[in-house]
DNA sequence: CTGAAAGCGCTAACAC
DNA sequence: GTGTTAGCGCTTTCAG
């Protein structure tokens, strides 16, 4: 409750020189400011942010703004909760580090009909956000472009200024996952897709077909294998797909993500063959999905949490007026685990 | 960029009734109130919610405030990231329900150091927080009880005035759990235990001894081992137990979390045993890691997502003024699955 | 029922 | 260097 006019009085000066010393100005000598920070502390004084962006007018905060419709059950998502909650705290440690706050704010499609994007950020006095989990149908995701108001996403890409995208070179990590792969001597590759369209599925397609191609082989049509992301979906084509093949040569299954390639575990499981011996298994994503089975799934490792942080990063420095590159790629590992 | 005036100016009333005609007033006729509410819409109005806040002095905003250090690497936490992230959205989906909006803080140990938790609460003009996360050596933990601000926490207790509890009655769900697994003729339950003298322990312990008891069964003391929570240690130690045991009697492990299970699963799967077969796992928290092995864990669902639901269900009441329950239970469900 | 005006806590000119 | 004051957008008396 101690405003800063309590300071004001309690220090003798008026509050315009406490606001002055709170405030990093330098036209005020250091005595006085340094008396007043004391009283200040002393009063457990802290100000009013909703005033302090009154009067300035100036937004600095910047916020996340994530889309869940929760219409999900949990096996349906591409990778669970655990990603994304990764992202969140990248992106909070950068904050942190930096000595400055985030507000998190969770929006759903229905409720974006209700307020444009910019009135959003307007009534939370914010200057810039991370998006994650938009859809390409959400109101958001239309308006992004033609906004004020500064944005990073991760993990897709967004036209317009000010506009950035984090993002990870699936083309390169699925490329040198499979020359991993086929390093081990494996002669057929068995690729559970997501859906045919979908951008990163095409990247990491292309990614696959690089590698063969270097090594004088080939991916067959009927080996590739949509599974639209689900679990259960690629745990019941996996089974179909070893009933009706013999596994003559040296098989590898890959899949599209960590939670397709469980579902071929429970698949591989359940034909009684042992991973990494009588088939080889592969992921993506690097979430803990892929270390719980036995043995633990070799995939690449996206680092959710650096993108997080370089999301946050990038966008604090949009809001202070630096360029920045209209997408950044995040680093990526390559987990090497016995399913190989 | 459009104000409270803009819109006055437009509908050609003044700034006083269309704040009237925008806040369920009743001193304002019908009319006039419907043709403001039109025009702010066409106007894409949406209030200054800092102004707002300033000019009510009323605190309303509830928030989520959560801890986490970020020291830990992921297996070292309890029952990792999901566990949270659903809390997070269950308290999104009541807000959203009601119309209200929720901001998502994060904080850690160090920063509690610079201010007060009531000083948070007022810089962010918040009536409440549901608090997750927190230490029991952190600040806020030890202030939460004097506090002022109301609070809500999820999984552990805190005294004081206006602090509710919301937790999982989990001496009856361990029982029910035990009573399932004996009446399938498990002869032997080694439990694999967490840390000692941590609260949740004793009643999960309590509710086996409870069910056994009833089967005229007892818990050898070396059946009880401890883990830590960590998965790796789970391992290690069932690893040893498999060694030095024969499994003679008809016998289930039993996992404090989840997450031991799988440890558990790993280490029962490397000496060649089947789960659900030769040796009966379970595990607590209904976490996906448990449907992940093959075949799936049998648990306890936890329903965190209920638990956030509740939650800021129960710290909106409070807000308004209403008396709750001290402590909340959240019903759980037992999950059978193959694994016994 | 509606308008006018004070004031919430703070910053940023503008004086001195 | 420091005090004074207008004003940020909004709500809420108080008149009328």
């Amino acid at each position: 409750m101690t405003t800063i006019k309590d300071v004001a009085k309690e220090a003798g000066v008026s509050v315009g020189t406490v606001s002055r010393a709170l405030n990093e100005y330098t036209d005020i000598s250091e005595e006085t400011k340094n008396r007043i920070i004391q009283v200040a502390n002393t009063m457990g004084y802290s100000p009013n942010l909703g005033a302090k962006n009154l009067s300035t007018k100036k937004k600095n905060g910047i916020s996340i703004l994530f889309s869940d419709n929760m219409e999900f059950s949990e096996m349906d998502d591409e990778r669970g909760q655990e990603y994304f909650f990764k992202q969140l705290l990248g992106a909070c440690r950068f904050m942190e580090e930096n000595d400055m706050e985030l507000a998190i704010y969770h929006t759903t499609s229905k409720r974006q009909k209700l307020k444009s994007y910019d009135q959003f950020c307007k009534e939370h006095g914010i200057a810039g956000t991370i998006c994650y989990g938009l859809f390409t149908t959400d109101r958001y995701y239309k308006e992004l472009p033609e906004s004020k108001c500064h944005c990073v996403t991760v993990d897709y890409d967004v036209a317009g200024t000010n506009k950035v995208a984090i993002i990870t070179d699936d083309m390169q990590a699925m490329y040198e996952l499979t020359k991993k792969v086929l390093e081990k001597g494996y002669e057929r590759i068995v690729f559970l897709n997501g859906k045919k369209n979908t951008e990163v599925c095409k990247k990491r397609l292309k990614g696959i077909k690089r590698a063969l191609k270097e090594y004088g082989m080939n991916l067959n049509n009927e080996d590739v294998i949509l599974t639209d992301f689900k679990m259960n979906q690629a745990e019941a084509k996996v089974d179909k797909f070893l009933q009706e093949n013999r596994l003559d040569q040296k098989t590898a299954i890959m899949g599209i993500t960590d939670f397709v390639a469980v579902g071929a575990y429970k698949a591989i499981m359940r034909a009684g063959l042992r991973v990494g011996q009588d088939i080889g298994l592969t992921g993506f994503d690097g979430i803990s999905a892929s270390y719980f089975t036995f043995p633990a799934i070799m995939t690449v490792q996206q680092n959710p949490m650096e993108k997080g942080y370089m999301a946050a990063k990038v966008l604090t420095d949009i809001v202070k007026g630096k360029t920045v590159d209209k997408e950044i790629c995040v680093p990526y590992t390559i987990l090497e685990r016995p399913s190989i």
